[in-house]
DNA sequence: CTGCATCCAAGTTGATACTG
DNA sequence: CAGTATCAACTTGGATGCAG
C-alpha cells in the first residue's frame, strides 16, 4: 500500500477508500460478514469472475491491512479458512449503508426501463 | 460506466462501489459535503493534487451518476458551481462513518511508531 | 475562469499454465 | 486445495497546450 501523508481534512476518507477500493474488496468484505468463515475454493466459488492470482492478491491485502484473517491448517490436502478481524468487522455498518443504497439505485434504474 | 448483471447477493454493493469508487470520488463528494457549493476552481484549490483533466473527468462521472448538481452561468468569466443532489446526499452517512474509521486507523498507526 | 484534446506513463486486472 | 509465475490487455491518471 501506498504512502499518504498531507494536510487535507478529508485525507481519512482517501485512505479509507484505498483500503477498499479494489475491484473485489467489497465483495469479499461482504460474503465474509455474511458467511463469518470461507475457505479459499469457497470465496472462489462465490466470486465467480476472479481468477485464482486476483482473489490471493486482494485477500493479501486485506491481510496486510488488518481486515481478514487468514488462518491456515497444515494438512493434507491444504484447507486455509478467511474472516474478518475486529477491524474489519467495523466496516460492516458502512458496507451495509453501501449496499442499501445501491439496491435502491438499481431499482431506480430498473424503473426507468 | 460499465454494465454489471448478475445474480449475486452482494451485486449492490459492487455496484456502489463502482459509482463511487474513483480516485477523487470520495473527497469530492466530502467536500460538497462540507462546503454545499463549490466552485470549479474552488474544489480545485482544494484537491490540491488533481489535473484540471481529472477534476472535469470525474466530475463528469458524478454528474452523470446523478450524485452531483452542475450549475453553470452563462457569464464572463464563465462560473459553474458543483452541489450534491439528493441521491448524492443519500451518500453522506456512509461517507462520514468511513472518515471516521480512517481517521481511527491512521491514529492506530501513528502510535505505532 | 472553466474547461477540452492529445499523447503517454503507470497502475490494475486478466489468461493461462504450473506447483507443494 | 490453495495457491504461483509469467506475460498480455485494459483502465486510469498525468503533462502539456489550446479554446470559448
Amino acid at each position: 500500500m501506498k504512502k499518504y501523508l498531507n494536510d487535507e481534512p478529508s485525507c481519512a476518507v482517501d485512505y479509507a477508500f484505498r483500503r477498499i477500493g479494489g475491484k473485489y474488496k467489497g465483495r469479499i468484505l461482504w460474503y465474509l460478514h455474511v458467511n463469518t468463515i470461507l475457505r479459499y475454493g469457497e470465496l472462489r466459488k462465490k466470486l465467480h469472475d476472479i481468477t485464482p492470482k486476483m482473489l490471493t492478491q486482494t485477500l493479501r491485502e486485506l491481510e496486510d491491512d488488518g481486515l481478514v484473517n487468514r488462518k491456515v491448517y497444515h494438512e493434507v490436502p491444504p484447507k486455509v479458512e478467511y474472516s474478518l478481524t475486529e477491524t474489519g468487522k467495523e466496516l460492516i455498518p458502512f458496507i451495509d449503508y453501501l449496499k442499501q443504497w445501491g439496491d435502491k439505485q438499481i431499482a431506480k434504474e430498473n424503473s426507468k426501463l
